[in-house]
DNA sequence: TTTTCTGCAAATGCTTTGCATGGGA
DNA sequence: TCCCATGCAAAGCATTTGCAGAAAA
């Protein structure tokens, strides 16, 4: 599948249009937010770096993804307390399915956000830019060593 | 309109009967959250009480909100970066819309989530306990500040 | 060689916790 | 009187910032 390697040559060639370089550290953490649909956390991030880069710090995936982020090839998932998630798969407003348990973030399909949108505009009188739609539950493998402990 | 009282009269029995006790500045912070549909901050509610009781210290706001949360008598509306909104007149989950001008949020009407909540179930297989659906944009007001700035 | 990037440490901002004092019931 | 609640201060955490040295281009 040739999308993947073409999501991460894109944002390659916007970061060396824009006069940014291309540090390894820089290559390894943009090559896990662009291919990977596992929604890392920065400290995901920075384990699954580790065994290449072991001195990588916080500062440095922390300033990588405000980069990527203010391009607009990141995007964030805020939640109030935990640590944030990012996206760089895909970018733009979409739907996620949250695990309580494991904490595993997935896209499920849903098309009809821009229509809900335009709906709520007009009812409210804003002009909506973004949106953010989770949904919170357990998720299958979750809801199975759930029973396994009840038993 | 008596649906506010209620409300209010409601959170004060709950915490009766669990043996809380109804200090001035609790009771100070129940009105406010239970009764406004501002969706205020910690710091807000501290502003709003000030007056008749200056010393109130953000702790304490945060305790009894923490409070209320655990009773499920207000939900908090977390943000990656901003603190959190909490909305003690309607704690069950529902779309809010939010300005990134004036940073007021609104209630819009919307009523098809349930059935939204379950189409997402089926197609990932997981048990849905929760969710958060939140649009972001320009109030009128904003819209129209911006339209004069830009004149 | 020039300028950006890294990585350490310090700073920040929101929220939580510990604890002595105050005050409902 | 008995505990719970308040409010100060300190601690916690995720994230940001400052800066000197390292390293792309």
């Amino acid at each position: 599948m040739a999308t993947k390697k073409d999501r991460l040559d894109r944002i390659i060639q916007s970061l060396r249009k824009k006069g940014y370089r291309l540090s390894p550290q820089r290559l390894a953490i943009l090559k896990i937010l662009a291919q990977s649909r596992e929604h890392p956390s920065v400290a995901q991030i920075r384990a699954m770096i580790k065994a290449d880069f072991s001195t990588t710090s916080p500062a440095t995936v922390y300033k990588n993804v405000s980069l990527l982020k203010s391009m607009g090839e990141v995007l964030e998932l805020g939640f109030g307390n935990k640590s944030s998630r990012y996206d760089g798969y895909n970018p733009h407003p979409h739907p996620h399915v949250i695990c309580n348990g494991c904490g595993r973030i997935v896209d499920p399909e849903y098309k009809a956000m821009a229509r809900l949108s335009r709906e709520i505009s007009r009812k409210t009188g804003f002009r909506i830019t973004s949106h953010r739609l989770d949904f919170f539950g357990l998720c299958s493998e979750c809801q199975n060593k759930k029973k396994q402990i009840e038993k």
